[in-house]
DNA sequence: CAAATTTCCTAAACTACTTCATTTTTAATC
DNA sequence: GATTAAAAATGAAGTAGTTTAGGAAATTTG
């Protein structure tokens, strides 16, 4: 169903027929397995990746080989290094499938094209980076304001999908904590519960 | 000098005069007063700024009135409250000036038109959000990875002007660490090179 | 379905960073 | 240029979150 993103795009931005055609033609459906990358570091992320069906992680190796996870991605949004992506310089990041996935790839070269193009593939372009851009902003404003068991409370009011997707250890590495003091916080959740 | 603007914008695409003409009208030249606020919670931000000379700060106040710096800017640098100026919905931010400043102002209404006037101007808008998306992409990474004396380390190697010019509870704030914290990692830098 | 591997839990010791309270230094204001 | 206010420094005590280590579940794989 590559026309999924055509319906994706024209919400956004609407679209004759024939450039939501045009728009499609240059995705391509690829299928993952759990456990494979699709991006890495020192190579050059080449895609920009949509996913249609499954989920994925971003996450950087930091010295001591603990990872810190920089962002999730399931049905509907975007994932890829950006900073490797726009700039098209070696990545720092893994992106991995966290289950068999189906996604859709634009490659840089053809986001271009599209871009040069028509004015209307250049706003929805620029509309889809001031969201990213407002999303991060809010992200880094819950970090610096909350502590770590509001981190964890607002996630799962926002994200219960994806709460339910994600092993623990890559939603605790996302918030900024340990996996075991993530445990704690959630059994302690548990308790005053009951 | 309102024409710095237009030295800015032609190193990200290229414009005929007539359409340097044409962004820079678009601009206000607006004095403001150490201590003067541009933006406020509440309020809708209805421009986005770009500093001629000067020095801004946004910041959040969290429950307990503790202030969290969301970023600085200096002379080239753009600053808003993003959430609200992309959106046009009330903002969260204070963003205030921390010196004697002269800005140029860009209201909502006029970038849409000018972004409707040109694909040029489209891209130029695409380009600063994107770069926008990859600074915060970094700094998030940054967060999760290093330690207190580390981020303020990185943040003293690549933007030594900012740290001579801002006051240290800003930037004790910007790097996720009490004011106090900040004071002894800087002290502690002086008696080591003793 | 059994073995192997990955993920999650528990608990005690530890530490990076905060909080609070006081003093010194620097900057703003009349 | 003296007075007041704001910012930075310093010390002592407290805490949110980490580390380490061992074992229990749960998932994956053959």
């Amino acid at each position: 169903m590559i026309n999924k993103i055509a319906s994706y795009i024209d919400k956004v931005v609407k679209l004759t027929d024939e450039e939501k055609e045009l728009f499609c033609s240059c995705f391509k459906e690829v299928k993952i397995k759990k456990r494979q990358f699709i991006v890495q570091p020192n190579f050059v992320a080449r895609h920009r990746h949509y996913v249609l069906n499954g989920a994925f992680r971003a996450y950087v190796v930091a010295g001591e080989g603990q990872d810190h996870t920089i962002t999730f991605a399931i049905e509907d949004w975007w994932i890829t290094d950006y900073n490797s992506y726009i700039f098209q310089q070696p990545a720092t990041m893994f992106v991995v499938a966290l289950e068999d996935s189906i996604i859709l790839q634009l490659d840089y070269e053809k986001e271009q094209e599209l871009k040069m193009q028509s004015h209307k593939f250049e706003t929805f372009f620029r509309i889809v980076a001031e969201r990213g851009l407002a999303f991060q902003q809010r992200r880094i404003i819950s970090n610096l304001t909350h502590t770590a068991e509001e981190r964890y409370e607002n996630f799962v009011s926002k994200y219960p999908l994806i709460v339910k997707r994600v092993p623990q250890y890559a939603l605790a590495s996302y918030l900024g904590m340990t996996t075991e003091f993530l445990s704690r916080i959630r059994n302690k959740r548990v308790s005053k519960k009951s």
